[in-house]
DNA sequence: CTGAAAGCGCTAACAC
DNA sequence: GTGTTAGCGCTTTCAG
């Protein structure tokens, strides 16, 4: 049997051989249509059209990327936490991502070890895939990784070197520096903070934000306290810092800690915001309808995602022209009532 | 030049037939290797690792799927919400999916429509998934979709034919009953229920499981409220429920519309759970935190996701053999503290 | 604007 | 235990 010979009804899928020879064209004119290729008549391309849909065909992205040696699909190499943030930002990556025609892998990396990353990123390049997103990495350790693909890295600086390497930010610096400034335009005299795991990019910029905005006003430096996102690890500073009534403020990095952290509070016999003021990061809606309603600031997942896309893809299009232009997402300080003056201040 | 002939030194990546000079056997013996196969010496095997080692050499998924028609990969159609539950499910999803050596590929439907997700469901089998996991489907509308692979619907029962298909519930049923009963087991004389969208299968369950709850004491049966999962939507329904003074028990089918509800409820001026006593729905540990602490159920997504995936693989792999045994997850109720006696009793 | 031929890198079936 | 021979279904030259 020949190949492209008559296959018996129903034997199996359809291949582009089928729907040529249904419309009368031959394979590359099917595949011309099928890619969005100039120089085809319109009247090919109709019957390509047609003869595909009769014939149920779907194309085969095996086969294509084998030939072509392109995928059309994005990796992502997540962190393992279901916390809102993550999530978020994860829903908002898939749309930008099918946005703009490609297809989603994912990874997650539970720990985000550099031994678990440089395997994710190992498993998603031998996928095929066009290009990586590291949605918020860890800072620790050095990821050794040949990367022959364009990277994103969401929300931190490089943590490797790869072909071709594009950051966008989260804004989270200004962020950190805009939560404490509220504090401190409240008239509290310094402000705590409850910072993630040390290993995290994110976690060192809040630290560096609240730090500029301590810096810029002269405000003595409290130590740090270290939480590890979970609302447990929030209670757990509260009731340290609970001990202490100099605190009458406190701006933690994650807003399930700064419900754990409010509640220790509480707990102690400190109120939220008459004796203490807690400003969280991220912005969950859930948190408006907790008592008190949380202050916090909200991350720009979906700018942030939009955009880093948007440059992923151009890279891999177009590395040699001029990547789009970006525009810094505005930082957004959402004032609730977990936040008030100082109690000595009104005394 | 003869293919496999030499090339030039750094030129391309490394392909199985580079593997094979440098270990001295041939490319079939090179694929036994890495798949795993048996029949080859220990000796070829350790020769063809280090090979490839030494070559930096990656196997190329596409052109193992073209040739096996398998891609070792599981699609997921994923809802669009970011909310505790779907992240949950999906990490789970995720981290069973990759145990079972399998790649994981998303298309997330923002709305569920039907439409959508016959869409969503294209795309994936056009990537070739070995098999596909619709997690809590919409009940609503019919699905028009070929499937040659095997289905796995995740809380809901098949929502459409595909070639084999496997359920696993999350005991959403059973879990709404136990909230229902807990309340009625503190001498409400009912229970008022706050539903999630009517196209979704799990609202339908968490429907059934209350129904059942009070038709088995005689209880009588209010109307139902409706909200779409969000707080936004709990805090209205709270509001329409805070004018009635015979209210005195809310089981919410979600954790984030049930503290929208008793925002809603306080606000009001009802004291929760003095007044009113409300449970919510999914087990997100940062309610543990919030005032009232919220009791609520835990919904067994570790626990489905792994049995789901097991059975699917199973599917996949051997199509013809007993699936393996499946195990009910427990009902866990997580009484904490906003659920009390009704008012009236101890008066 | 269209088609013919030649692979992409791997595995399948069979021989040895 | 191992190698040989054919493709998998598509895209890529490069001719027309």
């Amino acid at each position: 049997m020949t190949p492209g010979a008559e296959r018996g009804a129903g034997s199996s899928a359809p291949r582009s051989a089928d729907v040529a020879r249904l419309a009368g064209v031959s394979r590359k004119t099917v595949s011309r249509v099928l890619n969005n290729e100039p120089y085809v008549s319109e009247e090919a391309r109709q019957r390509v059209l047609a003869a595909a849909e009769e014939l149920g065909y779907r194309l085969n992205h095996a086969a294509r990327a084998l030939a072509s040696g392109r995928s059309r699909s994005i990796g992502v190499v997540a962190l393992g936490t279901a916390g809102y943030g993550t999530a978020s930002l994860l829903v908002h990556i898939e749309h930008a991502v099918r946005d703009a025609g490609y297809a989603l892998r994912i990874v997650n990396t539970p720990d985000g070890d550099p031994e678990e990353i440089a395997d994710a990123l190992e498993s998603l390049l031998e996928q095929g895939v066009d290009g990586i997103v590291i949605s918020e990495p860890i800072v620790q350790g050095k990821v050794r990784a040949r990367l022959d693909v364009p990277v994103l890295f969401l929300g931190a600086p490089p943590a490797f070197t790869a072909t071709r390497t594009v950051t966008v930010g989260v804004g989270a610096r200004d962020l950190a520096r805009a939560a404490t400034d509220h504090l401190l335009d409240l008239g509290h005299t310094t402000v705590h903070h409850l910072a993630g795991p040390r290993r995290w990019y994110a976690t060192k910029d809040r630290i560096e934000g609240w730090r500029a905005a301590l810096a810029a006003r002269g405000a003595p430096e409290p130590p740090l306290l270290n939480g590890d996102w979970s609302p447990d690890s929030g209670y757990a500073a509260g009731r340290e810092l609970a001990s202490d009534p100099s605190v009458t403020a406190v701006f933690a990095a994650g807003d399930e800690m700064a419900i754990g952290l409010i509640h220790a509070l509480r707990e102690a016999g400190r109120r939220v915001p008459e004796d203490v003021s807690v400003v969280g990061f991220d912005g969950n809606p859930v948190f408006a309808y907790v008592s008190p309603p949380l202050t916090t600031v909200r991350q720009p997942f979906e700018a942030a995602a939009g955009e880093g896309i948007r440059l992923l893809v151009h890279a891999i299009e177009k590395p040699d022209t001029d990547p789009p232009p970006t525009s810094e997402p505005p930082v957004e300080l959402v004032v609730r009532g977990s936040t008030a003056p100082p109690p000595d201040l009104g005394a």
